[in-house]
This record gives C-alpha cells, sequence and structure tokens, in this order.
DNA sequence: CCCCGATAGTAAGATGATCTAATAATCAGA
DNA sequence: TCTGATTATTAGATCATCTTACTATCGGGG
C-alpha cells in the first residue's frame, strides 16, 4: 500500500500528494476504465473468446446464479445483436464447452441456454481473485468514504446518461 | 438532484439511504461502466463510426491537442492491431472526412495522420457537454471527498492490473 | 560512399462475427 | 381452428481484422 506511483501512460498519481484536482480524478478514472478493458483483453485471451461470447457467458454465469433462464432471444437482446447472430454464437459456446442447449420446459420454439460448470470454474478462477481484490478495498473504507464513493458513481452515471435524453430523441 | 432512484436493470442505489454496501458500491461501479459502455454505442451510431476508428479518432484529437505528431505506426501500437489494419482504418477515416495523410517532414517512409477540424467541432459537440457535467461534478466535490475517490480509483486500478502480474508472466 | 538490416506502409487473400431476408415450427388468442 | 406473433435457423453479404509478401526508405558499419 505504500507504493509510490502507479505510472500509466496517461495521468499519474501520488497517493501521498493530498490535492486531487478534479482533472486528476477524471484521468484516473479514464485510467480505470483502460485498465479494465485491458484485464478483458487478457481474460479473452486466456480463454480463446471474443468480447461478444465472453459478455455472453458473464450474463449466462450471472443469470444462473439468479436462478433465471436465459433463452437465445434473451441474449439478443441484451448483447443487442440479432437472434441469428446469437444462433451462431450458441454454436460457438457450445462447441467449445462452454454452455449447453437444453429444451425449454413449455415452449418449444425455444431452448435454454446453460452454462457448464467447466466455464464457471474458468471464470471464477479468472476473474474471482479479482474480484476478492475489489471486494477487500471497499470493504476496508469507512461508512463515510463508501457514501463518497457511491455517490461520486451514481451522479457519474447520470452524467453519461444525460446525454442520451437531450441528443437522441429517437 | 432529489431524484429518487436510478433503476438499472442491475443494482439499485437510493441517494437518501446513508447505506452504501460493498456490494451496492461494486454494482454502482457495473452501472458506471454500462452506462459509460451504452454512451460510446450513442456517439458510435451517431458519428457512423465503429468504436475502433472512434478510438483512433479520439486518440488523433489527444495528441494533436499535446502537439504531438502521430504515425501509422503509432495508431497500430495504442490500438494493438497490425498496421496493415491500420491502413485500411486510415483509408476510413480519410474517406469519411475526419483525417488526412500529410507527408512526414523527415522521414519518408511514413505519413502523419491529422484529424480534421470537422471531427474535432463533432467530437465536442458530442462529448462536450458530458465532459461538462462530470467536470462539475468532480468540481463540487470537497477536497477530502476528491481525494477519497482518487483513492477509491486508483486501488481499484491496481486490483485490476494486479491480475496481469500473477497470470500471464508472457 | 555503399551495402544491409531494420522500419514503415501497402496489397492480396483468408478468417470470423455480424447483418438482412427468407423459412419453418410453434404459440396464443379471437 | 385459423391467424398473426414469436422464435430459431439457414443462406448469402458485408466489414474489420489477420498473416504473408512486397516495396520504399532510413541509418549505421564496412
Amino acid at each position: 500500500m505504500a507504493l509510490p506511483t502507479h505510472d500509466a501512460a496517461s495521468g499519474y498519481w501520488y497517493p501521498d500528494s493530498e490535492g486531487a484536482s478534479t482533472v486528476d480524478v477524471l484521468n484516473l478514472l479514464r485510467r480505470y476504465r483502460s485498465a479494465e478493458t485491458a484485464m478483458r483483453a487478457r481474460t479473452r485471451a486466456s480463454m480463446r473468446m471474443n468480447e461478444t461470447d465472453l459478455m455472453a457467458l458473464r450474463y449466462l454465469l450471472r443469470e444462473q446464479h439468479a436462478g433465471r433462464a436465459v433463452r437465445p432471444v434473451d441474449l439478443a437482446r441484451h448483447l443487442h445483436i440479432s437472434t441469428a447472430s446469437v444462433t451462431t454464437l450458441v454454436d460457438r459456446l457450445v462447441r467449445d464447452g462452454h454452455a449447453l442447449r437444453e429444451p425449454h420446459p413449455t415452449d418449444r420454439r425455444t431452448q435454454i441456454v446453460v452454462p457448464t460448470k467447466h466455464s464457471d470454474d474458468e471464470v471464477r478462477a479468472t476473474l474471482g481473485p479479482m474480484h476478492q481484490r475489489m471486494l477487500n478495498l471497499v470493504d476496508g473504507l469507512s461508512e463515510h468514504d463508501r457514501a463518497v464513493v457511491a455517490r461520486f458513481l451514481d451522479g457519474m452515471t447520470a452524467a453519461v446518461e444525460e446525454a442520451a435524453v437531450h441528443d437522441k430523441p429517437e
């Protein structure tokens, strides 16, 4: 925790100097964004998957965890791709042992896409430690600081979403 | 600012209730991520560009602002694509009026890729107001809160980057 | 001064993920 | 029971990327 500096390409941050200017914060946010993107690229590479397929798999795992069944059309809506593309996407997931097609109990037009235990293990092994580090970090914050961070993230989300309201009435 | 709730698909947040749990914060971070991704998709759609081309253009604008010339090979390195792909990428940017190829002053093997004023205006018009809202938000924070947020972002970045150290010695 | 390895951009052809349009099966309500 | 809506699939096209091969240029060591 006593590391002097993170020296990403753009945006330095010295944890000792108390003064974090406004642009510092925005640069840190951008730096986090880029670190997360790089992390996704690594995960993708280590699992030999493309971005969409990985997002699909994570969605499958999340929904399974929540006890909800996922049909191909749900994937299409969540990922904003056509059902035709989902067909080939699920083909890939099944071919590579990440998911299975199972019959839907009541609707014979559709199916249920289920992640395999193997894929669950693999994602957990890859993302688990990182997730744990994140949890630890936030856990270490005081109640007050957590609220500060929560308000910040909520506000940033609103700032980003507001663009949708004004620019595109469609 | 007295809005009751942001109700994204996953992760609710009530700004009034003081208790933001650890998982709340992580959900808010994920929600911000997804809002930002959606914003990028809107920008891309409104400018009729794909993700890589938009990232390239933003890089060109940023570097120009910093007074640095950008060669095709710089784009290749920054975007992690081959120089062959950069050739076609710059072809697209030039075709659509977003950039120009200019001769390099000293090295005749290469060129300089310059963003057009038009593209500058367009990006500024699209992203400017959002950026302003973000600045205002962070500006509104107290010195102390800004430091809290900065430490949080710095820590999260470290948590995400640490995966690279352990998992992939390559 | 000139060669030669390194660097830069481009062309050609292949691959992979997406799209649209058309089709077939099934559902659910009038 | 028909009929319109929903769902998945196939076929064919498009688009961005890749690898490989090639050409032009640079810059340093004989």
